[in-house]
Formats: C-alpha cells, sequence, structure tokens
RNA sequence: GCCACCUUAGCUCAGUUGGUAGAGCACCCGUUUUGUAAACGGGAUCGCGUCAGUUCAAAUCUGACAGGUGGCUCCA
C-alpha cells in the first residue's frame, strides 16, 4: 500500500488534469458544456455535453468557425497538445466562495452545473469556484477543490495520455441524456505511464475471446446470437473437467445432485419473486395454451422439490446439487465472450437447515470452496467479504433473532476457519446475510466467483416446513451457494489466469506423441494406446509434417507434455519426455511416462 | 438499449485521390520421413457485413440495418 498522502496527491493531480482537459476541449469547441470530471483509478475522465448531443444528429448548429461541434477520437491528439501547451501556465489554483445566487447566475447556460448547485445547497454545502491558468488558458469550475499546487511544476507533461471516448450517462442513469466522457490516463511519471499501458497490453494479449479462438475452445456465431458462446470440443474437455471435479468435492458431504427443466409457468416467478425482481430480463415463451418463462434461477425449482416431501429434522439438512443453465435477456450492449452471456451455468447448489445448523453447513461449504480454488492457485490471494444489515432495519427481511443467528453463524464459520474477511454492513441481501469470496488471478485481478448466501425469503414464500423434534412445523433457512460461480465466467477468467497455457489435469490435449520417422510409427502408436487406455488425452502426429513443425505447434498450443520417439529411443527401448514448463525430461520407459502423467493428472498438479 | 469506434478469404491484415481485390498462416494435392519453435512445389478459397442510394463506374462516397470491441457506480 502506499502512504495514504502520497496516493491523495496523485488523485490531486488527476483531478487537475480533468480540469485541464475541460479547458482544452473548450479551446476547440466553446459551445460544449462541462458539467463533471472525476479522478479514477487510473486517470481522470470529463463528461461534456456537446451541440450535437443536445440536437438532433445532422441538424448544423450554427458554430464559431473552426469549433467543433462534436468529437471524436481523432480529435484527442489535438486536445491532447492543447493541454500540454495550457499547463505551462497552469501555475496555482484561486478560489472563492459563491452565494447560490452568483453561482445560479455564472452557470446560467449549464443545466448541469445548475442540478450540481441546487445539490450542493441542498446538502448545505459552500459553492467554491476554482480558477487556475491566465489569459488564454485560465479556466474556472465550480469544484470543491483537491487539486495540485503547481501543477506546471507537479505534473510531468508526459505523465498522462487521452485514450478514448465514450458515452455516458448523466448521473449514469439511463433517463438521462447521454452526454460525451473523455477517458485518459495519468501517473506520477511517463514510466509508471508505460507501465500501466504494458499491463494493458498483457491483459489483451490473454484475452479468453482471442485465446478461445486460438485455442478453439469456443466459438461465437452471429447466428446463434450474441451471448450465447458454443463449445468446442477442447473447450467442452475443460469445462467438463471443471463440472466433474465440482461434483466429486459434493458428493461426499451429503449433496444429491436434481435435474430441472429450462422453463417454467410464470407463476412459479411471481410467487418467488424473481418476475419482480428480473423484469424484462426475462425470456419468454409462448406454448400453444400458457405462457412459460425460461428459467432465470433455479432457486424456485429447488424450492418445489424439497416442499414436494415431508422432512423430518432427522433428515435435514437437505442438499441439493445442479450445474444449472439459466438465461437473462441481458441488453445487447452487455454481451461479450463467456463473461456477459444470455445463457450461464450456475454450479448451483440450495441447501435446507435449521437456524442452529448454519454454521455446520457454511463451514463445509467453505471447505469444497478452499479445495476447490487451491489447485488453480486461487487460494494464495483471497478475502472475503461478510455481508450484514446495514442499520435501516427496515430494509430487510425475517426477525431479529434469526437474523442475529445468522450472521453469527456466518462470522463464526469464518473466523473457525480462519477465512481473512471483512465485515461489511449494509452489503447483505434483503433475505438474507452472506459471505462472497473475492480471488486475484495471475495478473492480480480481482473476481467475486464464490458465494454463500443465507435466505429466510424463500422458504417464507413458498412456505417451506420441516418437522422438529417436537413434532412441529418449523421454517428452514435456504442456503444458496455458488463455488465457481458459473461455468462459463469461471472459464473465462481461468483462460486468461493461465493465458491458455493450462496445468496438466485441465489441458484439452495433454499430451502429444511425435515419431522423428516412420520407422517409429509403430512405437509412437503403442505408447499412445497405452496414455489412452490410462485416460490420458494423447494425441499422435503421425502425418507427414516436419518434426520441427510439430514440436512448434506443441509450444504454440500451449500442451503440457510431448513425447519424442527417434532411433535413439528404440535403441534404449525408451521414449523421451519433454514438459512445457519444465523442459526435456529425458529418455524413460513408456510405462513411466504413463504412471507419471496419471499421478499428475490425479493430484491436479 | 444508449454513445464512440470497427466489420476485406477460416485467422491476422494490406488495398494510394472511386475504375469490379491481394499477402502470410491455416486448408487441399504431390514430393520430402525429418531429434526440439514454420521442408519444397502446386492448388482452391474472399467480390470486400447486409440492404438501399449517388455515379458511366464503389471495398473505397451517403443512409439505414446487423454483428463486434470499449464505455455507461466512481456524484462539482
Amino acid at each position: 500500500m502506499k502512504p495514504a498522502s502520497e496516493k491523495t496527491s496523485l488523485e490531486h493531480k488527476r483531478h487537475t488534469l480533468a480540469h485541464l482537459l475541460a479547458k482544452a476541449v473548450l479551446s476547440f469547441s466553446p459551445d460544449a458544456k462541462t458539467t463533471i470530471g472525476p479522478a479514477t483509478e487510473n486517470g481522470f475522465y470529463y463528461d461534456f455535453e456537446f451541440p450535437l448531443n443536445a440536437e438532433s444528429k445532422g441538424a448544423s448548429a450554427t458554430l464559431m468557425p473552426g469549433a467543433k461541434a462534436s468529437i471524436s477520437e481523432k480529435d484527442l491528439p489535438k486536445i491532447e497538445k492543447k493541454m500540454r501547451e495550457f499547463l505551462h501556465e497552469w501555475h496555482a489554483f484561486t478560489h472563492i466562495e459563491v452565494s447560490p445566487a452568483d453561482a445560479r447566475k455564472i452557470f446560467a447556460g449549464n443545466p448541469y452545473k445548475l442540478e450540481l448547485i441546487d445539490g450542493i445547497v441542498e446538502r448545505k454545502e459552500k459553492i467554491t469556484l476554482y480558477t487556475c491558468g491566465e489569459g488564454e488558458s485560465e479556466f474556472t469550475d465550480l469544484c470543491r477543490g483537491g487539486h495540485a499546487e503547481d501543477p506546471s511544476k507537479e505534473i510531468p507533461v508526459n505523465s498522462f495520455k487521452l485514450t478514448h471516448i465514450a458515452g455516458a450517462y448523466w448521473r449514469g442513469s439511463e433517463a438521462n441524456k447521454m452526454l460525451t466522457r473523455i477517458y485518459g490516463l495519468a501517473f506520477e511519471t511517463k514510466e509508471a505511464l508505460d507501465q500501466h499501458e504494458t499491463m494493458v497490453e498483457e491483459a489483451k494479449k490473454r484475452d479468453h475471446k482471442k485465446i478461445g479462438r486460438e485455442m478453439g475452445l469456443f466459438t461465437i456465431s452471429p447466428l446463434v446470437g450474441a451471448g450465447l458462446p458454443l463449445m468446442q470440443p477442447k473447450g467442452m474437455v475443460i469445462r467438463n473437467e471443471i463440472s466433474d471435479f465440482l461434483w466429486n468435492l459434493h458428493k461426499d458431504k451429503g449433496y444429491s445432485r436434481v435435474w430441472t427443466p429450462h422453463i417454467a409457468r410464470e407463476e412459479l416467478y411471481v410467487m418467488s419473486g424473481h418476475a419482480a425482481k428480473f423484469g424484462d430480463e426475462l425470456f419468454r415463451v409462448q406454448g400453444k395454451e400458457e405462457k412459460f418463462i425460461m428459467k432465470p434461477m433455479n432457486c424456485p425449482h429447488h424450492m418445489q422439490i424439497f416442499a414436494d416431501n415431508q422432512f423430518s429434522y432427522r433428515q435435514m439438512p437437505v442438499r441439493y446439487f445442479e450445474p444449472a443453465t439459466v438465461y437473462r435477456d441481458e441488453k445487447s450492449g452487455q454481451l461479450g465472450g463467456l463473461t456477459r452471456v444470455r445463457a450461464i451455468t450456475q454450479d448451483d447448489g440450495h441447501l435446507f437447515c435449521s437456524v442452529a445448523q448454519i454454521e455446520q453447513e457454511v463451514a463445509t461449504i467453505v471447505n469444497v470452496i478452499k479445495e476447490f480454488y487451491a489447485p488453480f492457485g486461487l487460494m494464495k490471494e483471497y478475502w472475503v467479504s461478510l455481508s450484514v444489515r446495514g442499520e435501516d432495519r427496515s430494509k430487510y427481511l425475517g426477525t431479529d433473532d434469526v437474523w442475529n443467528t445468522a450472521e453469527s453463524s456466518l462470522e463464526k464459520a469464518a473466523k473457525a476457519n480462519n477465512l481473512p474477511y471483512k465485515r461489511v454492513e449494509g452489503e447483505a441481501a434483503f433475505y438474507g446475510p452472506k459471505l462472497d469470496f473475492m480471488f486475484k488471478d495471475s495478473i492480480g485481478r480481482e473476481w467475486q466467483l464464490a458465494t454463500i448466501q443465507c435466505d429466510f425469503n424463500l422458504p417464507e414464500r413458498f412456505d417451506l416446513s420441516f418437522t422438529n423434534d417436537k413434532g412441529l412445523k418449523e421454517r428452514p433457512v435456504v442456503i444458496h451457494r455458488a463455488i465457481s460461480g458459473s461455468l462459463e465466467r469461471f472459464m473465462g477468467i481461468i483462460i486468461e489466469h493461465y493465458a491458455g497455457a493450462f496445468p496438466l489435469w485441465l489441458a484439452p490435449t495433454q499430451v502429444k506423441i511425435i515419431p522423428i520417422g516412420e520407422a517409429h510409427h509403430a512405437a509412437a502408436s503403442a505408447a499412445h494406446t497405452a496414455l489412452v487406455a490410462a485416460g490420458v488425452r494423447s494425441e499422435l502426429c503421425l502425418g507427414n509434417e516436419g518434426f520441427g513443425k510439430l514440436v512448434r505447434q506443441a509450444k504454440t498450443d500451449k500442451i503440457p507434455y510431448f513425447v519424442v520417439i527417434g532411433d535413439k529411443d528404440l535403441a534404449a527401448s525408451a521414449v523421451t519426455l519433454e514438459s512445457r514448463d519444465k523442459g526435456n525430461l529425458g529418455q524413460m520407459k513408456a510405462e513411466e511416462v504413463v504412471a507419471k502423467l496419471a499421478e499428475e493428472i490425479e493430484r491436479k498438479g
């Protein structure tokens, strides 16, 4: 962690650059309306309304000669250059406090600033104007402060860069007008800026969409539709490995597999509340006589499976597991790759227990999560968010008693399992508290994946009960849990985590057998057969490609192992094994290769 | 959905001021049978996202639509 002061100073510089950006844009488009311009994680942005945002497209506004009515990415270098010019003249900020009336007069033509002023007045805060620069570069903006002391000295001219333009709704709401947002990057030094850009490049290289296409893992067909990825054979191998692994972790822990259809009557979701919650994200299916809904969640179905039984406390907890595909009609602009899709397969599970059993059940799930994430190397750096109620208790469903027990059960389970957790007030869902697991991938990006959620709502809505030891009906608690989150998203994340170089147990092709010449084909086939018989995904090369080319293909395809068989090997009645990660491992007997790979696959090494 | 940008062979991409398209890889056919990152020769493949318009003539200009990429919490 950086010292707070340093971080703050960089934020100040970024915010200063937002002002500078606004000024530079105004020098080209005096009619643009300025709105807001904060610092961001890696830089800054400023939102503008350009005259053509305001009017209908194609309308020719009356503009000053040379003035821009709208903007495109081609204009960024020009604006950037202007910012650098003005920066030399920006030596210190001065600020004055103004009355609401004066402020409204100054920003009379700018509805956005007027709205901001109203907000400030409402919050009973002071209105301040900050000015920097002189002559042509002078710029004043409504601002609460927080700038570089002397921008011209503190901000190196090459430490920032305008990157792209995007649309952004005023105050993030679709109901509002869309503004033009100009994004910039800014760091302390040019070196830090370069470093950041290198990191972005690296992330781009391991983009799962790119690797998925190159390695033939999955495909997206415009004819099938956006957000509906199709698994190629190689991608399906990975998906199956993940999904089998998940079930293996559950089957000896009292879970039962269930299966539910993909459509259901609308009433189910009205009763569960999902119809209201998902609204227009539901896919509707018109049957001959009745309307159905593609399931957006599995929970209501699992509730019905439970409800069909008369469980006694002796049978509790009841645990269901189903990797199930659910469908959500996401907005077309939100779709892409495997991570933002319309059909996702959750490794869903629901368990039904008494309030007293929550702690034990959560502990079991935590163990499953640890066992699942360890082979991926994701247990090294992670944290857990314990989401509990906020102050306004009226927002939450269920009695204080039940909530207190559930919250403390989650916390106890987190403590008992040494989870690095943070208690986050007010983050709980209205129906119950939860534990969310955040993992860091190999290039430091954080992902929210596993989740354990208590639910007091669905048992209520579906009137679920079991018979307790006093012979009375008792309401169970439902625990929703997902380990990987969704198979598609998890696959996308590990493709990027490994940059396509999957560990042996996940690799679509685990080993490639390369005979040097025709004289070695028989031995190669024998080795291949032995590997396949041991359950290893082996690929045999008997074509007429040159040796060098086959090696090259094995490397570019990131295959974990390849076996070479030539005269030297025949003479020693052995084969040569080479590992992607460890290089040439030398000669060994074919049986040894089989045993070594089988063992490594077994322990997911 | 909205904003910006993009859309040329399976992939990556080139196509000067409009005159009906190419390269590398991959693919197919031969020859070569090879010891650690691309053997050699030959061949087929796109009519330039779709539709409409301007023009004697459009991949190149205009418009609409579709698909893709990035963005739409980070509140002066």
